[in-house]
DNA sequence: GTTTCCATTTAAAACGTTTTAAATTTTCTG
DNA sequence: CAGAAAATTTAAAACGTTTTAAATGGAAAC
């Protein structure tokens, strides 16, 4: 744990740092006013039953003695935690970032938190939060599985007792709600437009094969092409993973084996960005030799240059969408189906295409 | 809350989520093994005066109840949450949410949880998540206090009772743990590179004026100017307050007081290349005409045209080691003291300068 | 066969809150 | 002013865990 920034220290002030002086707590506030500790609970909770009078002294001490509520104490009583918990990914990524601006706008409008993990793709490392998060740590669940999880046994097992909304990142092997956005019509949207800008050949670069992500977004580029009277040509889909430094090799992959290609599509707006770097270092004109449309409308498709044509997909929606199906499904589990919403994309039309 | 995208429910497949079997507890596990809880908890603690053999057929028993901990008891007897609390102004930017998954990879190496809460550079919601967040929810919090914050006796009260790291945006009025990047070093080193370009005057777009990084960084630009015997003219300073959208008017706004600026020195990444956009616009040469230099090392960083110059100030690092800093103070309280990491800047050298 | 000692296990209290059921006080009715 | 009704407060139990202090049982020592 020590590295050598721990070299940087200066001391500011020669004073040592002390807390936790006990916190007062509801008996506290009873004893000082010569009153039971359940008229305290009360009080504070605004029940009917407690006098004004009483609930103006309450409120009064508990300020004067900085009272707050023992979360621990009230959560193991109610068996509420007013938290939820969230297993990403990555945290640092424009969409999940995004996403989780969402959900803390929603969670925090209803007085809940968010308890956010980072699992890093990692499929033991997503079993261990969840399995954390779900021991009375949270009231539910948003989540978006790791690109390695293969085994939904033992999550759909954990995920069974618990409230779970699914975003992005879903399987129909865990029968919940599902947050999603318009894969497959986004990819729809952006292959036809590349289509539409007169004859020639489309070439996809594709996500890792077994997001549904992925897999959606492929299905929209391949029925756009049908629809077209264009036939599929696996020559001209690459597979990237994500991964902007298998771009080029994909983009030369694919202009080795069709030099006459007009248009590219790629999973997202970043591999897009890889592919119009490597395209402009070929002295190839963007959009009138190749046309590149992205997905995701990240704030740099707005800066590169040609300015990115993309889908946007708005993140931040998708993350209140699923925030409030989750509070919907903890605090009203009756109604609760298994279903999927789905949020709308929108072509934004740059000059790349 | 109903929004429009209600409209867009599929069912996917007709029946309802059932959820919350009581979990089992450490009692189940006592009564089915025949033994008393204490000997249950302590087995599962690996306590060293269980018999081996007991605490195999715990460990099993648990196993096979699907037992995990109620973290909410657990917690109100040991008076540990095993959970940091993180106030940010804002998850969906790039420097916090790459700060976040530093904080992210220490807390998890450590067994600790993040609860992290988003302030909209708000001070109200600010105290309120702080004060909710202390209220026996974590065990420390990692902090970056907003931009509106102006009262801080009423925040250095509440956490004058729990351990608090502060970071990048630092306040001296409480006296704790401060990580910050070098922001003055690396204002300094930016400055320095374009007066070593040439002669000519350098302009710089600051931050709020209110926060200690931009202080720092107007600072280093400063003293970078005095050290070369260049008087600081304040026609060349304008503030954009982290705001893209007022960058083109300052930047009107110099070149019309100094038509000869020869380079510009921005507050962060977002802000220079916004400069770099409305300076293109106005078909002025970078860097030969105007030198850009930004602050942060953003990604877009890379892709602008041309590249943008700019600083790296690891944000991933500052988080790392800000939650490092939280778990000592934490669980080596004795040790405590008020003090500051500065986390190491480097001038990253691409196109624009 | 006691006694001592050690290794294990246990009962019970505690953490701070909420809540049920009962008790107390106040107000109303005639 | 008694008695009923209503309003307000309270005692005590409960949530699931950890932990102190005490108990149990068996082996070793005499």
């Amino acid at each position: 744990m020590e590295t050598s920034a721990d070299n940087f220290f200066f001391g500011l002030l020669p004073f040592t740092v002390y807390f936790r002086i006990m916190p007062a707590t509801i008996k506290d506030i009873a004893q000082s006013l010569g009153i039971s500790p359940s008229t305290v609970s009360r009080a504070l909770n605004d029940h009917p039953q407690i006098k004004d009078e009483t609930k103006k002294a309450v409120r009064e001490m508990a300020r004067k003695l900085h009272y707050s509520v023992n979360q621990a104490a009230s959560g193991l009583r109610t068996n509420k935690t007013f938290s939820l918990g969230v297993v990403v990914p990555q945290i640092s990524n424009y969409f999940f970032s995004s996403v989780l601006g969402g959900m803390q706008k929603v969670a925090s409008e209803n007085d809940y938190q968010l308890l956010i993990c980072q699992t890093n793709e990692k499929e033991d490392e997503e079993l261990r939060y969840v399995q954390s998060l779900v021991s009375g740590r949270v009231d539910g669940l948003l989540m978006s599985i790791s690109q390695e999880t293969q085994n939904f046994d033992r999550l759909a097992e954990i995920l069974s007792d618990t409230p779970v909304v699914l975003f992005d990142r879903t399987s129909e092997k865990i029968p919940t709600i599902h947050v999603e956005a318009e894969d497959y019509r986004g990819a729809y949207l952006a292959t036809r437009h590349l289509i539409s800008r007169g004859p020639g050949k489309i070439a996809h670069l594709g996500g890792p094969r077994k997001l549904t992500v992925s897999q959606n977004r492929l299905r929209g580029y391949k029925d756009a092409l049908e629809e077209n009277n264009i036939s599929f040509d696996p020559g001209l889909l690459a597979h990237c993973e994500f991964d902007i430094k298998k771009v080029p090799e994909a983009v030369d992959k694919i202009l080795a084996a069709h030099p006459e290609v007009k248009g590219i599509f790629a999973v997202n707006d970043e591999i897009a960005i890889e592919a119009i770097l490597a395209l402009k270092k070929k002295n190839i004109r963007i959009p009138e030799d190749i046309a590149v449309v992205g997905f995701g409308d990240y704030p740099i498709a707005r800066i590169v240059e040609p300015n990115l044509t993309t889908i946007s997909h708005y993140p931040a929606k998708i993350g209140e969408r699923a925030t409030h199906h989750l509070l919907k499904l903890i605090n009203h589990r009756e109604e609760a189906a298994v279903m999927k919403e789905v949020i709308p994309c929108e072509l934004i039309n740059r000059d790349s295409a």
